[in-house]
DNA sequence: AATGAATGAGTTTTCATTCAT
DNA sequence: AATGAATGAAAACTCATTCAT
């Protein structure tokens, strides 16, 4: 008996397939090339594929660029909202959820070289940098706003400025993933241990936080 | 009378000028728009002289850029070097004065944008990373590793390893250099004062350094 | 009762109607855009069925638009010659049904839209041109002709070298389509009637023709 | 002794005649092949240079081909432009300089090949038709139309719409031009003598104008 | 020393054509 | 018969580098 889900012949699953083979190759090769020096074709050879059939799923380099991200970073992004509207404990627990989240799942990962790319050739770049700003910095930073408001407003932090707050939160991921993640390998730099400075940090920032208690 | 120094006449004194024009010229344009990025034509426009004459100068974009860290962080590095070792006094203050030094000559100013540069290409161009790790990283690192020497066979600082030590003494600099830059455009970042988060780093370190005392 | 043409299945019908869908689609959209500019994925899409399809019926571009000129242009004159050779009554009758029908059938309609492509871009594709010039250019001039000179010959015209009087009938003809078909789309020209125009043009021509009678 | 403007050395000189050269070959490879089929390449090579060098003179094939246009059909609208603006004589003298003017300097000359390809290509580049309607078609409509504004406000011409007939009066050159210049060459179709139509047109028109005099 | 014109290799993008299913 | 995914040749455009003057 066959498993219902591979009715399809076999090329129309390899074609459902496609797009997510061009982007992983995409991913990687914007990682490890930077932008501009990605070439499509180096893309599509990694992908299996002809330079043409990259542009039959992607009308060009540029919404290749913004598929890797939205499919990547956005996608998690939405996910941690989601986490964070149907969350119902303490705003600490998912402040923290959420840096976590952010680390293992985009900076931690090759994605991470994504935000190193947008730092180096963002100026370059300039619609680029307005969709990463608006899709993933702008999103980003006002998802954790929110849950900088609600423990405020629970009582649960105490008051401060939320989008400084926020800010202040970002910068030492970043730095993090660029030192951990992005630095020159031949370089010989200080190893950070990445999981030790996160749990680190977000204690320390978690215990800044709390509201006093009387 | 005539300064010792300018015996030449002044067309003569132009024309010995024009590297230091060119390389100035180089450096604003790699800083604004990345190593890859930045065309030659514009280097030499910003320079007010043709194309041409730049290969006159550096036989081409490597050696241009190459030619602007040496002028710039390795001939700093070269001074501080010189300054280590006809340094007579305690050990605390010289590292406190690299330290320093590195800083303001460096890291505050527009050739921040090269290290910044350096992080986020320097993969894309593995010639120019291993000149620059052996350059400035390599030579910068062993300097303060040195000192650190100096300051343990002296006994002034506590026997800690002094290359590990080094790397400690780094990351918070490159840290604070990545953070006033603003490597991130589209991100409004709190400001952290460089001058006090220096002033507390070395009275740390240099207090965390030292000997104990009977 | 079954109309004897038709005791295929419906789907069948519909098989054999393919290849006169994709004729009239190719039709439109060379008539909008021009021969080179017209791409085959149009084509096929605006007949409803893939790229893929189209190769099933016609070789490659050429033939397609060669298969448009035959089918509609060429069985037009076709026909005509049919007319002429059955035609038994006064030539000038038989002429001016000719002009009529060129007029009516091929200038009038979208196809005129095929003459001024091929003026236009004829140049261009020397064996589409060579095709043409072959099949509906010469054709259609020696059908002319042959009215001519079988006027000629039952004394019906006076005796005007044909080949020569062929071009003054053509020429005016192909001046109103040009005219018609409003080849200048940014110039607002004024509207000359083309019933009006065809009718006079007959008329005054005919009259021309006609042999002197004692 | 050395002429005084041969005083520039020789690759000088060549730099200066290089832009009409390279419009000269451009306006050749437009008129042979249209404008989409022209490869810049070609064009470079006609002009015995390189790929690249065309770039140095000329933004993109667009700007290219609006420069052949202003070069050539502008510049002559320009000419005829001063020579209406300082005739003294009467209305139908200068109208019937104006439209032999075109005809010999535009229409009979490769310029025709130009005109022949807006109307087959315009349709594909919309920002070249709307540059062409506005530097050549409206602005020689125009002046056109002055020209009969002019001889009707003088009492030469019959008051007619100069507007309406500013179309009467391009429009059989046009098709004269089209006739002429552009026919298929494979094709036999009918001489029409130019000069003779030309004449007869310009005559039978300021004929037809000419105000009633009493 | 200086110029800047010239080059051509390299990259993105398009589209007629092929072919496995 | 029909599909539509895949291909790759071709063309526009960029820019580091060369070289005649």
């Amino acid at each position: 008996m066959q498993a219902p889900q591979d009715t399809k012949p076999r090329w129309e699953r390899r074609k459902d397939a496609r797009p997510q083979e061009l982007l992983a190759a995409a991913l990687e090769q914007f990682v490890e090339r930077g932008y501009a020096a990605t070439r499509l074709e180096d893309v599509a050879r990694r992908a299996g594929v002809s330079k043409g059939t990259l542009y039959l799923y992607f009308a060009n380099k540029e919404e290749l660029f913004k598929a890797v991200v939205r499919d990547n970073i956005v996608a998690t992004i939405g996910e941690a909202e989601q986490d964070a509207a149907t969350f119902d404990g303490p705003s600490g627990e998912l402040l923290g959820a959420l840096l976590m989240k952010w680390w293992e799942e985009i900076c931690a990962t090759p994605l991470g070289g994504i935000t190193k790319l947008m730092l180096a050739e963002g100026n370059n770049f300039p619609e680029l940098a307005q969709f990463y700003n608006d899709e993933v910095v702008a999103r980003g930073s006002s998802l954790f706003t929110r849950v900088l408001t609600r423990g405020i407003e629970r009582g649960e932090f105490r008051p401060v400025d939320p989008v400084v707050m926020t800010q202040v939160l970002i910068a030492p991921v970043i730095m993090l993933m660029m030192w951990t993640h992005s630095f020159m390998p031949t370089c010989d730099m200080p190893q950070i241990p990445p999981q030790e400075f996160m749990d680190v940090f977000i204690a320390t920032t978690l215990r800044g936080l709390k509201a006093d208690t009387p």
